[in-house]
DNA sequence: CATGAATGAGGGTTCATTCAT
DNA sequence: TATGAATGAACCCTCATTCAT
């Protein structure tokens, strides 16, 4: 199947960039991560270049379906329950593919001259995570769990702790069991760092 | 002046390399850059990694810098007053100097199989950065501003926040008013994201 | 039938060939062409290199089997008459088979160092042309039309002319009638640039 | 100096390419024979194509100021003198330089879909040539040498004339002395094949 | 016989690094 | 010390050829 052998380079992709980096992947890494040759790899994509693309973008759709699987199995649930299942989502999937933060992070992606096509391509990223966070806003605001008038940046502020909080992990490398983390996040980002009262 | 020659070559790296990206800088570039030719480089840094450790160490020690200054400037104050300060003195910083947060970002600081020497490095950056926040921490507590019991977390949460934020100008091209990014901050961090009674 | 692939194949390397230059063409440009895959070609041809000898040599035969169908159509016709057929022969199939001429000329076949079995093939080619023309020099000569100190060099003169009409009326994009062009050759061969008089 | 350079490359391609073909000449073929390194090309010439075309036009250039002398020097002189001596250029300069009409000649200068600007700069280069030769024209036809109904053809049929006969040289490895190339074709040319009373 | 995915040697090109001037 | 041409290893990509189905 030919779809299969796509899938399977794009996972050799992910394990070798994550290894090395980026820039540092050669094609022939990849052949030989998937057990073929180089030449191989052109019979499935144009060039380097595509593969990267075809790798951030099933990334992100695979993210994004987990996402929005979760969304779904939740609906009906408490803005706090749902969110809490949205942020396990998220941390269950980044441990999971912690490579797939890196390539978002990595590279060209902050280039100020980054062509237009690349950073469409990242902000298209960042934005669907953003929009799926933000998509509870409503919810949130109804039951009166978030105020209003900084509700539009939540979901941004979320992810930068989300990612704040996965990269000290990496860097300590001390595992928080997950749950905790969650607990961690929900609690700070409603009620803040400052004790309330009662 | 030895010293100002290679000031001035790690000035042209880091305008190229925020241009550019990293992988992307060549040594000529970096050369043409600074008005010398490619050999002169060589006689200032041994190699091209080398030079752009120099580049990092250099932006490091400039941020740490600027943190101390605004802590010793501050000392006394309340609690929320210096964390104010040392925001709006990284926020500043990070305008001048977004190629600096997309260094430390990019490129080999993720990977993996980093060499142990690069991670310590890129460890030692971010956790310069996260001890100059957490100085704060002590006062915070004493002054009854934050919550002991997540207090360790909150250097890493507000670094994220912070990150987020500037992507999120970054990428929506919309520049805000550093004080209204501040004060957005503080809120959310010291309030959190839910209403308080009264 | 095993003989209709093999011509099938040939006539699509010949188009192929004649849009894309030699060296620029690929096995699979040609299956394509043929609408099989590039594994049949190798069922037919040994290689690449055989392939493109059996259309060269394809070539050579089909113009030199209507050279002589036409010079034993014409047997006994004055020499003047039989030139002219020998003429629009050759230029009605160039115009079918530009391409042909090009291969001729093309790539390998003005090479100092060509293998002898190339270079071979390449003035067997060329001989052959220039022997049918000159196989009508005895009658010239009988018939008095031809002056007998050069007449030996009269059928690579003609073929020159000949070629460089073709030529020029590619790059003009300017197609000129056959026999308007035959009269102009003849003419100028047979009578000179110079005025004669009377 | 640089141009030195440049011209020393140049000379290499043209040995390599007149032995080995167009296609089958490699970048580092040509290094080697200059003597240098493969990445010592690229510091002259920005690819392999501009290389190349660099070559081609080095080589019209010199060729066309062979003739522009020589049109110079002769200037004043009867036509038939005048047209005897550029034949001599044109001839002993092909002489020399017999891989300058390899090049013309090859590859991919007959393609029907050559790109415009592969096929402007072949054109150029056999326009000027002919325009060379056709700027005798008017002498010859105010001196009566020339019929006027078919002198706009005769450049072109005597470049033909010439190509042929240096191929066929070539082919026959029977090198004739110039000038007996030259009375022949002068004869052919003007008188024709036919022989003239008187 | 036909297929077409896999192969991998080979060629163009880049660029960090060197070193003679 | 500055220069910048030369170097050549390394990487991307192509495509003739093979062979299991």
């Amino acid at each position: 199947m030919k779809e299969e052998a796509r899938v399977a380079i794009l996972e050799a992709a992910e394990q070798v960039i994550a290894e090395q980096g980026l820039s540092a992947t050669r094609m022939e890494d990849i052949a030989t991560r998937v057990g073929v040759s180089v030449g191989t790899l052109y019979n499935y994509f144009e060039d380097r270049q595509r593969l990267l693309q075809a790798l951030l973008d099933a990334q992100a759709q695979q993210l994004m379906a987990v996402l929005d699987t979760e969304l779904e199995r939740s609906r009906g649930a408490p803005y706090r329950t749902r969110l809490h299942g949205l942020l396990r989502a998220i941390l269950e999937h980044a441990q999971k593919h912690f490579r797939f933060l890196s390539l978002l992070l990595e590279e060209r992606s902050l280039r100020v001259a980054a062509s237009s096509e690349e950073l469409d391509r990242h902000q298209r990223l960042v934005n669907a995570l953003t929009e799926r966070i933000g998509s509870l806003n409503p919810e949130g605001l109804t039951q009166g769990v978030l105020r209003p008038e900084d509700a539009p940046h939540y979901p941004t502020l979320l992810l930068g702790m989300l990612q704040s909080t996965l990269l000290r992990q990496f860097l300590d490398r001390q595992p928080t069991p997950v749950d905790e983390q969650i607990a961690l996040l929900l609690r700070c980002f409603l009620e803040g760092a400052s004790p309330r009262p009662g």
